[in-house]
DNA sequence: CTACGATTCAAACATCTGTTTGAAACCAAT
DNA sequence: ATTGGTTTCAAACAGATGTTTGAATCGTAG
């Protein structure tokens, strides 16, 4: 039963954190809902800044891996990849992370965003870190898939993540398929129209004001 | 001089709470940074969580009534109006209000993240309010433009919503125009492909696994 | 000039925070 | 049964937080 307490502490705090963030968050409350000791944090993680960040990598590592793991099946099924394919490798884990993980509907991901606004030290330099190199790669899938160059690409990517964060939070269980087919219809029309615009420089006059 | 004091304290908060957060700001931050008293947040604003509110309020009231006059002026226009017409008057207020608020770029925006990712109290069902309103209106126009019914559309808005959050704060005041159009363009295509989507029910086997 | 309400100020208040401490309890190996 | 290392526990610590207080100061109307 040792680490039955460590775990049991990472589960409480995951939960409590994506009610309620980080900083609002006490050590207090974690232990008592946990039965747990106050100490015990202290004890098995070190501090709490570390407690979040053990909270943050377990779920994140998960999350990355699955996807990595899904392009890569797509991208070894056909040589350039099918951008709704692509995608899907992309959205899917990220939606369906947010209802398995911690029984109720989004809740890791609404950590996700808290993490972002609250300027977690290390936090945000380790997530953009992992991140990098998963966007890297998606990137080139994207690129290929569209047989366009992955220069300009960051910016409807970023569009992209933006949809399926701000998406998730609200996303339950029973509706994690329609959302993911609705938001990777969504995405590939918008990427498949945005690679249209990069090659020629004409009409784009009266599109906007 | 008298609400030169409520103005600075108003000033000096936005700014620290952009940057670091509500809960993670202290009045004993606010008042030397503003170079006032620290008793004159209490004195003027009641609280802390109201003078939160107040922050809010006084950026929302003016990014909304800045999206409803342009709006309706694109429906004065245009009986049944274009859709980039009705995405920019949506878009380009936001991405403007970022840039042009605090002095620097995306400032605010961060702050409307945060507002949701932390759980302030009633803060969230005040900005919920307002937006239903405003959410509704457009809805309702981009419905006419696409020449659909109102139903299905709130998904894609929030796709719309969250790619234009996250976008804004990371967008420079140089690259308002140019993102703008991006954004407008990518929005467009996704809200018109699903729209066409909406109508015809077959073939949708493969795109999901 | 005086008097009075509004505003500012330094100081203290009560409370909550993360962390530390040292003793107690536990549990397997000798 | 006794040892020794790991884990738990209640208690206390030092510091920071939002808020309150009562006197001092200011600005202005009588």
């Amino acid at each position: 039963m040792t680490d039955s307490t460590r775990q049991r502490i990472l589960d409480t705090a995951e939960q409590l954190f994506a009610d309620q963030g980080f900083h609002a968050t006490t050590l207090r409350q974690i232990t008592r809902e946990a039965a747990v000791n106050l100490a015990a944090v202290n004890y098995h993680h070190g501090s709490k800044d570390a407690l979040i960040l053990a909270v943050f990598q377990r779920r994140l590592d998960e999350l990355n891996s699955d996807r990595l793991a899904r392009l890569e099946a797509v991208l070894n099924a056909s040589d350039p990849p099918e951008l709704e394919d692509v995608l899907e490798a992309f959205i899917y884990p990220a939606l369906l992370l947010g209802t398995q993980s911690a029984g109720d509907g989004g809740r890791f991901m609404r950590l996700l965003m808290r993490a972002w606004a609250e300027n977690a030290t290390q936090l945000h330099g380790t997530i953009a870190r992992q991140y990098s190199h998963v966007m890297r790669t998606f990137a080139d899938a994207v690129s290929r898939a569209l047989g366009t160059s992955p220069d300009n690409l960051r910016q409807q990517l970023d569009f992209l993540i933006g949809a399926l964060t701000y998406t998730m939070a609200e996303t339950r269980d029973d509706q994690v398929e329609h959302t993911a087919r609705a938001l990777i219809r969504f995405g590939c029309a918008g990427l498949r129209d945005s690679a249209l615009a990069a090659i020629p420089r004409t009409s784009l006059k009266e599109n906007i004001a």
